[in-house]
DNA sequence: CTGAAAGCGCTTACAG
DNA sequence: CTGAAAGCGCTTACAG
């Protein structure tokens, strides 16, 4: 797309150095069927020109954008910059410019969003899908973010993993009666993670689930989760599906005068950019997006070269319909233990006190 | 950027119906050329036939790329997610692509970036610039987001008036003693947002600034700021420049058993997604995101329409050097008034006490 | 080792 | 109102 620029052209290049395009053409992109010698010239002529190359000529002939298309369900959602830190890394990496589309939240608007980037012939997406969500009909390579439980899937952390971890965590602890804080009970990947932390829970432990979703729709956005009475009711711990809901139930057991984690502990889940810093230091599950981003950048970049085409205009080059990446990994999560689940033991014992040790 | 795809392009249209091609990019592009009946026919078998347009040759042809590329300082950055939301937003409003690059807080990171993004033929970019950036010899149009202080600035929000806003709003409240929160003095934005503060005090307010970046080169990342003295030297508000920051002030505080607000009142900047979701929740600043994308995307959107060129290679269609994109404005903000600021006087009279009132 | 030619898909002056 | 032709910049078989 380098657009009919004022500057040099592979033309200019091939005038001032006394040669055809064709051999400027394969000086540059090293295929080695041009002498040494000349090669060096047309380099330093290039240099010397400032050429940079059209990206429009090149998708032309080559039938490749060289963009990737990321797609993601709600731009605002608290982990996208990791997620589009990540993508755009691994992907300029190999090569490729990152198109963003939002779906927010909404299954029209990323159906939208899918043929906008399309239209702007991405050599393949990466989509986090809104929940619920089939992709299919889609006629470039797929890498699909979600979580394992999600059928196409190509690459997610392994939230159940993470879950567990936590749970795991807390029973070492000392905890036995947990509360986990969901938001949306339709989502795949709070299910996933709750489903890991139950299925860690040890004999003598026990945990019940809230989902906010639910409370909001009849106390409004915002409501308090009434966590003062869970601690009454002799909970000790709160695992939440996000640091989002665990900064909630934090700042409302520190409002409610609950000292954390002398009294109870809270983790939460991402490792959002305020987890380290607020005090106590939040207990998390960190997830390695640099290399999930790696993986569906290469599962793509893959899928993209296998469908190269020598004859430009070549119809056999796409298979039509959708190709989704079929193999699935999962990352590893790494627990990052912080303050919020520190030394929850010394108070165990005296839990309903209340005492402020200031 | 459409690639050599299977799909049908004007050729096979124009074979379809019986014409040239020349007839069904008129009749596509409505330019009304071509004679009604003509055009419905042609529309009907594009439609049929599922043409979608390729990118690579338009912007061969035209030299404009439909894209336009978002410069960000440092994706992680929390309030990222709203300004990429609403640049897209607008971007695609415009009927232009979205093309990232981080430049990882890293000034050669973001020249890189930024050649990445020309080579890649953006008709245009908007920067987040990294501090201390000089934005010059790029070869398009460019809209730089900054704060009104930095010169060669092209839109903003009034980080100063917010400053003003929101210690108009504590003086009403009554506090006397303020304690402003910065993080990195070398940052245009925070300086602006903390001049306004300090420019709306009254004569019977003082107010003391401390630099989080300071504190923790001496103390280590996430140390604590110190709150309970501070507290106990008299002052009753804490206003921070981030709501990262404030939050950070705000949990400190509850940890410390210092009531929020009813002993002191925290405030901070940007309505971060856990702003209304907090306890208390937070007071604090909402910048018109949408409304600045707007601007930024509008002044580029004429300044590339400025470069037009009819015959295709015109080598005068941009003027070589930077095209900075003149005019300036900026952006009302607004504030939001939550618990964390309110009710204070209550207990400004008793405010060395500390009552645990649960 | 090097070059002439074709062609990707599009748009636009120009001619009819 | 419609069409033939040129050309954007690139890459790649093919010929020499």
């Amino acid at each position: 797309m380098a657009l009919n620029r004022p500057g040099p052209n592979l033309g200019k290049i091939a005038a001032a150095v006394g040669v055809s395009t064709a051999t400027v053409s394969n000086a540059l992109s090293g295929k080695g069927r041009v002498s040494a010698d000349l090669v060096d010239t047309i380099r330093k002529v290039a240099d010397e020109l400032g050429y940079v190359p059209s990206q429009a000529g090149r998708a032309l002939r080559t039938g490749r954008s060289g963009v990737l298309g990321l797609v993601l369900p709600d731009i605002a959602n608290p982990l996208f910059p990791q997620i589009a830190q990540a993508m755009e890394a691994a992907a300029s990496q190999a090569g490729y410019g990152v198109l963003i589309a939002d779906s927010r939240g909404d299954v029209t608007t990323q159906t939208q969003a899918i043929n906008r980037l399309i239209e702007r012939g991405v050599d393949g997406m990466i989509i986090v899908p809104r929940r619920g969500t089939r992709i299919a009909d889609i006629d470039c390579p797929v890498a699909v973010v979600d979580t394992p439980s999600t059928p196409g899937n190509t690459v997610s952390a392994d939230h159940w993993g993470g879950g567990r971890q936590i749970v795991e965590h807390l029973g070492a602890l000392g905890h036995k009666r947990l509360l986990l804080i969901g938001y949306d009970p339709a989502s795949n990947v709070q299910n996933d993670r709750i489903g890991g932390m139950k299925s860690a829970l040890m004999p003598d432990m026990s945990a019940e689930t809230i989902w906010l979703k639910n409370l909001e729709q009849t106390q409004g956005a915002g409501c308090a989760m009434g966590l003062t009475g869970r601690v009454q009711q002799g909970f000790t711990a709160f695992a939440a599906v996000s640091d989002l809901h665990a900064l909630r139930a934090l700042t409302e057991l520190q409002q409610a005068g609950i000292r954390v984690p002398e009294q109870v502990s809270v983790t939460g889940f991402d490792d959002l950019i305020f987890a380290p810093v607020i005090t106590p230091a939040l207990t998390t599950i960190h997830m390695n997006m640099a290399t999930i981003a790696d993986i569906a950048v290469a599962a793509l970049a893959r899928a993209i070269d296998a469908t190269i085409t020598t004859k430009p205009g070549d119809k056999t080059r796409k298979t039509g319909g959708t190709i989704v990446v079929a193999e699935t990994s999962e990352v590893p999560m790494e627990l990052v233990v912080r303050q919020s689940s520190g030394l929850p033991s010394i108070l165990l014992s005296s839990q309903s006190e209340g005492t402020s040790v200031l």
